[in-house]
Parts: structure tokens; sequence; C-alpha cells
DNA sequence: ACAAGATTTCAGAAATTATTGAAAATAGGG
DNA sequence: CCCTATTTTCAATAATTTCTGAAATCTTGT
């Protein structure tokens, strides 16, 4: 039956979005901004705040903030519609794309300040003469050698094509 | 002088402590996880409940429920001291297997959940007709191959030696 | 079996983070 | 320039997460 179709297309994307949002909390990702991340990538056309704050049930502060938060990660493009006063929204919906945007999102985030935490420790305390100086200095610059390794992978992988990371994973998984 | 060379090393500590701590939030551990992890990383020699609880001015309970959690995702281990009947830990201080570790984490937290709801909504409407139901369901069968991609890779990736890494990055950064 | 020491648990308090809602600012049309 | 639709900001509030401290439980030695 044509509606009960519908009905369950429905009742899919609405289970997406919702767990797709709860994820986000796992992720360091807030609730919201996830959930209309999955809104607009099942979305078919654009998408306004008002019809946001409508799907989700969320203030239009709220929807607002975490679309311009989105749009700043580069995860959706602002449209404008002609004849439309205001702003839609859509999604990147390339998975590699998105992929490569996280990816250059958290090396900002989470590995750029490590590495400068680790050289600042480091540098510190390079001139330090005791045992436990020297095995504290040690220890800042293996750990710093390390992510400073995981920024460099961080910065290929997410400047790369598709092809060629399905080419050296193939490698790895084979 | 010696006493200022002590210092500066006690000042480099605890702004590794503070900053590695901050950064936990940043990544979705909580802060006291990532604080104590770091004390223990530049500690010389196993440290116990109570000294967790001075060097981070902390409470029992916090302090304890953190050491175990570090302990349950296997970065750190209990030690036993003979003559003395409390437990200590100590940390993992190997750079490459932390990060296998902290990959087998992330995949089991991050990436599984959400394979698990990408295969469901995927399956839910493999069956509809709808433009809109295939859009809908090409799109989460898109996540879902991407996603499980990474699986794979992370398992591979949390497996490896840390010379294999090495020679695949070489590739990569080459 | 008891006492002392150590660990574990958990209800309530504190701190942090997210959300609302409404006022202020901005932009478009006539 | 004024009116209106829209976007933006932000102080107050709500929700969530983390932490404390003390009681309960477990362990070990005698």
């Amino acid at each position: 039956m044509k509606s009960d179709d519908a009905e369950r297309l429905r009742a899919a994307r609405e289970e997406f979005v919702a767990q797709w949002g709860a994820m986000g909390s796992q992720w360091g990702i807030n609730r919201t901004m996830a959930q209309i991340h999955a809104l607009m990538m099942t979305a078919v056309e654009p998408i306004g705040t008002d019809e946001v704050m409508a799907e989700l049930e969320i203030s239009r502060g709220n929807a607002h903030t975490n679309l311009k938060e989105l749009v700043a990660w580069g995860l959706l493009r602002v449209v404008v519609k002609k004849g439309e006063r205001r702003e839609f929204f859509e999604a990147e919906k390339d998975v590699w794309k998105i992929f490569t945007i996280v990816t250059r999102e958290r090396k900002k985030r989470e590995i750029d300040p490590a590495l400068a935490v680790l050289n600042r420790c480091a540098e510190r305390t390079g001139d330090l003469a005791s045992e436990e100086a020297k095995a504290f200095h040690s220890q800042m610059r293996q750990l710093e050698e390390f992510v400073g390794f995981a920024s460099r992978v961080a910065d290929r992988v997410g400047a790369m094509k598709h092809g060629f990371a399905v080419q050296i994973a193939a490698k790895l998984l084979g």
C-alpha cells in the first residue's frame, strides 16, 4: 500500500536522524548538530531554518547556530532559491568528501593542539640533567614524534582523491 | 641550580597534565581520565590511588573510577608491590601500543554502532519503490559501505606491528 | 572470627554544556 | 526612508555530565 511505504520511509529516516544524533555525543559533536546533519544528508532538496525547527522540534536559535556551524565545517552549503528571501541549506552528500572534511576538522581540533602542547613541554625540559627529567623529556619527544606523524598522515588523507585512497586501502586490506 | 631544575620539571609536568586533561574534552574523554593518564605516562614508578588524589586534588571516588576505566581500556596495568597491601598502577608507555589501544576503543565506540544504525536503516528501506525512498536507501548504502570500510581499516591498523605501520606510512607520506 | 586497611558504589551536589526565546541587528523592496 | 521579513545574538534556563564524600563491601593478617 502506498501510504504504508511512505510511512516506512518516514520512520526509517526518523530513526536515522535520532540515532545519528545520539552518536554525535560519542563523537564530541553536539546532538543537534549531528541530527541536522543527518536530516540534511537525507533531504532531497534544500531545507530552510523553519523546516529544520519543525522537523526536529527545536528553537530558532538552536537551529540557526548549528546550521551555521555545519556551514563553517563545510558540511552544508547555503543555497538561495530565486523568489525566496530566506536562506536554504544543502548537505554535501559525497561520502568521501564528508570524510575528508571531518578529517581536516578533527586534525585541527585534536591533533594540532596536542602537538603544540607536546612541543612546548619537550622544549622546556631539553636541558635538564636529572634521570627523571630525561625520562620525561624522552616521553614528550616520543609522543611528539608520533603525533606529528599522525598530523602528516591526516594532511595527506584529507587532501587525497577517493580513487587513490582506495588503492592504498586495497594494499592495507589485501 | 639543582632545586630550580626540579622546579622546572615539576612545572612542565604540571602543564602537560593540565593541557592533556583539557584536550581530553575535545576528544570525548573526560578531563580527569585524561589527566590521570598524563600523570601516569610521565611517572617513573607505579602510583597508588592516594597519590593520584593528592597530585590532582580530586576525590577518592573520582580517582578510583577513572583509574579503573583506564585499566579497562588497557592503558594502565595494576601492579602489586610486595609488602604493600594497596594497588598501584602503571601506564603503558609505548606510543604505538597506546595508539592501537585507542584505535580499537574508538572503533568499538564510534564506528561499530554507526555501522549497525546504517545497516538497519538500509535494510528497512530496500524494498521501497518511490524515488525519495530510493535516494534514501542509496545514501544509507553508501554510508554503510564507507563506514564498513573504515571498520576494516581500523581492525588492521589496531592489529598492526609498529614496523609494518611505518612501512605503509612511508608510502603514504613519500 | 575479628579488626584494620583497602576498594567499590552511588545518591546528591557542582560544574559544564546545550537550548530557548525574545530582543537587536541586518537586509530587501517599494 | 520606512516597513517587513529574516538573521543573529545572548542572558536565562534546562539538561547533561562529572565529582564528591561517605557508607557499604571486600580482603588480608592475626
